[in-house]
DNA sequence: TGATATTATGCTCATTTTGAGTATAAATAA
DNA sequence: TTATTTATACTCAAAATGAGCATAATATCA
């Protein structure tokens, strides 16, 4: 008696990996689909004991990487953001995985940031969030008076903080104000805007990778995640480069070595890497044993204010 | 071609408040069964637009409580975690609600300590872990020897330190230790244990509410939810005791106090209420328009420690 | 009524953490 | 050799944190 209609789950996993001095993840290209997509695949109960494995096998197949870390992200499951299914119901359970450069070679790896645009801050604040996106949230905003203190919250405006962690909420808001061309496909607001912002995915893909990057800023503040985008061996440079790429936002380069130094997180190897300037010592990942401390300090801070004493 | 088999999504909520001085939760004996249950039911996607509509649905239908805070935990599709579903495979969404005491009056709430006694370290460590839990640990650790580390972690040994966030962590290694009865109803373990820890439930709903408190503890500490779970006005000692029942520690109550007022999270109403001793300031909550600061000072520490400068 | 218990609140103090620099070292490139 | 580049050490002030003492304002009880 309940829900007799047929449902089909969806696991699509957005993999990243810290490479070329860029945060890039994995998507596939479609013959004769414009947008790109994750690797994915239906969850078969039969065969599938764990979603987990289910994602393993279509990760295998599909595009055959080393996966460092796997961690579920949501279960998506509103009508009209996934056109699909043949007629069945599909919900889609998103999943993030991290893999390391050197074992995940192959394929094509495109640039996260080339989807989210208005995400990265490492060079200062993106000019399109002033150009672009923050006087069409305006014009939209007319209309839709409720969302107003969403989007305050998400684009830090009105004296509110940009708070990196918010991907999945700025998307979101993009997407119902009708600027990116997933919400021209899904049929939602009709106008053809005049500039579509970052590039569209097939599917909700676009949303679980935001979800993705979401989750990974905010993680890495508490979870010793990041090592799992380096490799073996890595100079305390790399490592800020690639905790950089993924809060997209530039670091004092000082206190990061102070703060990483002081998590017990690392030791160094003894060796040295040499590149241009000055030789830098090679570190480890320290397993386990530290006790997991968080690397607060990686909160991203606007630069000190004085405390509002009134 | 794709997922031929039956899928059903159950959606099961876990609806906590603030109540008596416990942390309580909503729990549904059903007649003829001695463990109780969360309010569930099937996400008919026919009928619900979205799977918190489908929530709501069950929500109001079962016990009908208005909820403040809404979130989604975790989907778990493991095999042989959930007998029910007359031969289709059940998925099963986890989701925590927060109620407000005030609007949440009827129905049977239950203590959420007493399905999870080993969380509670209000009045310092329980003595349960010592006498029972770490010994029985320790004997199914000679057989499971992989699992020392996860073990380590989750029960903060060997100068780990207990994160009172691994909620979930904790029950998953007593459930597969086959120290909780679920585990010997699941017919995993067969050996009946001695003392099984806490109360049961049905389904997976006690692996769902530990990810519940779980989620929710480490919530406290970057968003502001503690509010959802307080009337509209409060003192800073009911805030500050609902904030330990959450967290399931004590805290400092000067420091408590500094921490809250410099959130600008709360405005004093001017009214103050009486009790036993000094009358209290009634406080309010103060709507978003500040900036939404975490509370990081809500971070347990197990209190200073001289950094280990060599 | 007055002493006592109870709770709230204000304040201090020593550490530690954090944000922001300055200074120096060790390599390569010109 | 000098300039450039990168790594690393150190300093300093501000802010946050952990711990406690002191005092205020009420109820309760003898």
């Amino acid at each position: 008696m309940s829900g007799t209609t047929d449902i089909l789950i969806d696991i699509s996993t957005a993999i990243l990996r810290a490479h070329d001095g860029m945060l890039q993840f994995r998507a596939l290209q479609d013959a004769g689909q414009t947008a790109k997509r994750l690797p994915f695949g239906p969850f078969m109960p039969d065969r599938h004991r764990t979603m987990e494995i289910g994602l393993r096998q279509w990760v295998r197949e599909q595009v055959g990487v080393d996966l460092a870390h796997v961690e579920q992200l949501y279960t998506f499951a509103d009508q009209g953001r996934y056109k699909s299914g043949e007629g069945r119901h599909v919900v889609s359970v998103g999943y993030l995985a991290l893999a390391r450069a050197e074992d995940a070679a192959g394929g094509a790896w495109d640039d996260l940031y080339s989807y989210f645009p208005w995400e990265d801050w490492r060079d200062g604040r993106p000019d399109m969030l002033d150009t672009i996106i923050l006087p069409a949230l305006d014009t939209w905003l007319t209309q839709n008076e409720e969302a107003r203190a969403r989007v305050r919250l998400a684009f830090g405006r009105d004296g509110a903080q940009w708070d990196e962690e918010f991907v999945l909420e700025r998307y979101e808001l993009l997407y119902e104000a009708g600027l990116v061309e997933e919400a021209a496909r899904d049929g939602r607001n009709g106008k053809p805007q005049t500039a579509m912002l970052g590039k569209a995915m097939q599917l909700d893909h676009r949303r679980i990778s935001a979800t993705a990057l979401g989750r990974l800023r905010s993680k890495l503040k508490y979870r010793p995640v990041i090592f799992d985008l380096m490799p073996d061996r890595f100079t305390l440079r790399a490592l800020q480069q690639t905790t950089e790429l993924v809060l997209g936002t530039a670091l004092h380069q000082q206190n990061f070595r102070r703060l990483v130094e002081k998590s017990g997180f690392v030791e160094a190897t003894g060796k040295t890497s040499r590149a241009r300037g000055r030789p830098a010592e090679l570190f480890r990942f320290r397993h386990g044993n530290r006790a997991d401390r968080p690397l607060a300090g990686l909160r991203v801070s606007g630069g000190r204010k004085p405390s509002t004493t009134k």
